[in-house]
DNA sequence: GATAATAGTTATCAAAGGTAACTATTTTAC
DNA sequence: GTAAAATAGTTACCTTTGATAACTATTATC
């Protein structure tokens, strides 16, 4: 039960930005994958659609992010604003820290081996069971 | 992120017997370490004593839990009861084919390897900043 | 063109957490 | 030996984050 104290202590770190972990886990991805609908960040976050839509709003609300013209009329594709880059680079520094801390004494290769058994459980529910999000299955 | 799609899953499976996750994790710990206080199992969920008198009540009125006198009027020792303990096993089998089927095609000694340096983060993470839950701080 | 599917929204509920303020005990300090 | 501090738990109430059900609007499919 590695998560807990995570979560924890990750919200005490984006607080000090009046962010909440639902909403950074959106910015975050938003800036790696820029224009992304929210059927997509639903996919991501493995969440139901309401609540991407409410997150978003809360983003969208503080100017963090802003709407660009999907190529349908149903789609809500959604970017950073300028602002919403910037501010991103802001928690980054927050969350390095954060990051460069928790993982004191980890050497790089322990890291990555982590990562890639983690990412490998993952798959696994994912593909099985329905670790997945209702809207896939229809 | 792996833990969404755990976590989600997880919860579909301990529906089968009308649990939920931090129900589980109770009686998860009270069958390793059995007569517990609600300060132990907050300080191993990682959680608020508020959040543990709720969880534990839950528990407690559908006979899986009872207090035991502890040596001290203040506390509320709590463990299992016999059914409690049955209950357990019940569970335990959902869980561990949960558990065998997100772990296919991962070694032994790959998933040793993982817990190992998630329990290093966890050190750190509880060390450091405040990981922690607010009662150890008085 | 009628029916399906897809994208998103609204309203409402539940799980799981937190804080503040409290009671009842037990310890510690003077 | 009592007053103050600490510890264990509870109650009341709020927040975040998720889910479902039922809906609209648009696009695809047959």
């Amino acid at each position: 039960m590695l998560y807990r104290p995570f979560e924890k202590r990750l919200n005490t770190e984006l607080a000090k930005h009046e962010l909440h972990r639902a909403q950074w886990t959106i910015i975050y991805y938003l800036e790696n994958i820029n224009p992304a609908t929210l059927v997509e960040l639903s996919n991501y976050q493995g969440v139901e659609k309401p609540t991407i839509t409410r997150t978003v709003s809360q983003l969208e609300e503080r100017g963090i992010v802003e709407q660009v013209p999907g190529k349908d009329k149903r789609e809500k594709r959604m970017q950073l604003t300028k602002a919403g880059k910037q501010f991103y680079q802001e928690i980054r520094k927050t969350v390095d820290a954060y990051e460069e801390e928790i993982l004191m004494g980890i050497s790089e290769e322990e890291l990555k081996t982590a990562i890639v058994i983690m990412d490998d459980i993952r798959k696994n529910i994912i593909q099985s069971g329905d670790g997945e999000v209702g809207t896939n299955k229809n």
